[in-house]
DNA sequence: TTGCACCACATCAAAATGATATCATCTAAA
DNA sequence: TTTAGATGATATCATTTTGATGTGGTGCAA
């Protein structure tokens, strides 16, 4: 069998090789019994799909009969591309899928604690605003300015390394601006069309795409650390990034923003190398070492 | 149809009724080719699957013949428990499961930036080692001192925020560490059982289960808002945290570690208002305003 | 030695799916 | 206004997948 006959597989199927592979590679072993669990499929199936999947991959696995498991080989070659960040999301949760599984994390691999859970009925009506180009009215708490009612236009959401917020024309202030999604309240979608300047498309600073530099921080006494790190070829990362989202990626890394990284302190790893030729960018103010 | 009924459904099915539960409520619409082509499925079985799906929440949604597609009502009830945190993973990646799905990033909804991508070679080697309890030998930049070759017990790998790390017995200094993920090469898994001693559940650190309470920073003006971001009962919020990941999750959250909350500063949203409880724990040294 | 647990494989019935054809509804262009 | 085209619903039938069951093999543990 080669690559491309995965794809005659059905739905089912694939997922059920893919989880194979996937239990091969990152826990070493699998047994018949952790298909049923995990599918909730007959026995028979599951003696069918090792079969195929022996066939698609002979030397990935072999049976102990000590043990009535599958092992992985040395020289198992995976079948399936798992991507690495949805792998550990995977791990973290035990195979939950969010969708249809259920979910019992694991005490193997543990993700950073989120502390800020914005809830789905806010994120939901957020999105089909978003995907419906509404607007929306709600109850806002800002943390400078206290409770107030807003009307906004919202574009996107996006997570800024602690928060999930949401990008939105704020007919308040007439200026696109974030909301932190925890802090709406009472949100009521507005079933009518919305004026052309509020779109996303007229919102400046997050379609304009900035092109940065980050380079090891000189105060480093070990740079292969950091460039390993990063995966960093030559010492420099080159970034794109939205330049609203910019300073929140300066914080979130804690990257020097001072014009020639003066700024000492162990948790610095990073400095900005190109800052002098990014001009002057309101977005920077939250950004550590920012003379903006 | 009950809700048990779902379980009688098999694997596919749930997962195709689970997508049209979520893309109802977080997209708003839903046509039959979006079925067809997230799950390569044919047309017949796609209106199967609607006609199914309106059997079982009747009032979800409703056909609207100008546009051809299938909109949300707002007597909407979700039929499936969509986990949040995965939700919004999902939506990031639009629908792509990691497993044998391919990803085609969001435009309307954006992650954190991600600039440490531990390989998942590394991951899946270290993995299998902690669940078959071995050894791993290794060489490791720290960035103190640099390059050395180790000999290290992996019995659990999190996140701290920042990056994925690696807790372990390390043979060298003879007592539990972390070791970051991407600063690991050469891994070789030993084929040996270990030491006793070596085992996680000597790790105390690691096992020592502290309870931490956070309240909102006495410099917030509106602690209202930083409420509603932790999802706070009373401006209070209890944790139980291991004592070995105590000190990331404070560097993390910016939480004011002093006596007194007597760092200003906006940054600083939360304080650790036990701290006088918890005695001197060495992994309180990187948080802010620590004195340990 | 024997019973047990687990895996492989074969067989058959049941269920799910794919393919196809026909009909309905609405849009948009002629 | 009429008509072609796109999309969805439904029915039917062949094909594929799955579940259930029985038989045989292997190795552990009582």
């Amino acid at each position: 069998m080669t690559v491309t006959d995965l794809a005659k597989l059905n739905y089912a199927q694939r997922e059920r090789l893919a989880f194979i592979d996937f239990c091969l590679q990152f826990i070493g072993q699998l047994a018949r019994a952790d298909l049923v669990n995990h599918f909730k499929t007959g026995l028979a199936s599951c003696s069918r799909d090792l079969t195929l999947y022996k066939a698609l991959a002979p030397n990935n696995m072999t049976l102990k009969h000590e043990t009535k498991q599958y092992y992985r080989t040395n020289q198992f070659k995976p079948v399936f591309n798992h991507d690495p960040e949805t792998i550990l999301g995977s791990l973290c949760r035990g195979f939950g899928d969010g969708l249809s599984q259920g979910i019992n994390p694991s005490e193997k691999c543990i993700d950073a604690t989120r502390l800020i859970h914005p809830s789905s009925d806010v994120i939901a009506t957020l999105m089909r605003a978003i995907n419906n180009r509404h607007a929306i009215f709600c109850d806002y708490i800002s943390l400078s300015s206290g409770e107030s009612s807003r009307e906004i236009v919202p574009h996107a959401i996006a997570n800024n390394g602690q928060r999930w917020h949401v990008r939105a024309f704020d007919k308040k202030s007439k200026q696109f601006r974030d909301f932190v999604c925890t802090r709406l309240h009472n949100l009521t979608e507005i079933h009518r069309p919305i004026a052309t300047m509020q779109a996303g498309e007229y919102d400046k600073q997050w379609n304009n795409i900035v092109s940065i530099e980050l380079v090891v921080h000189p105060s480093v006494s070990h740079p292969k650390a950091i460039e390993f790190d990063f995966g960093m070829d030559g010492g420099v990362l080159y970034l794109e990034v939205r330049e609203a989202l910019l300073g929140y990626l300066m914080r979130q890394w804690n990257v020097d923003c001072s014009r020639d990284a003066t700024r000492m302190g162990a948790e610095h790893h990073l400095w900005l190398r190109n800052i002098a030729q990014l001009g002057s960018l309101p977005c920077l103010a939250i950004a550590p070492g920012s003379t903006v």
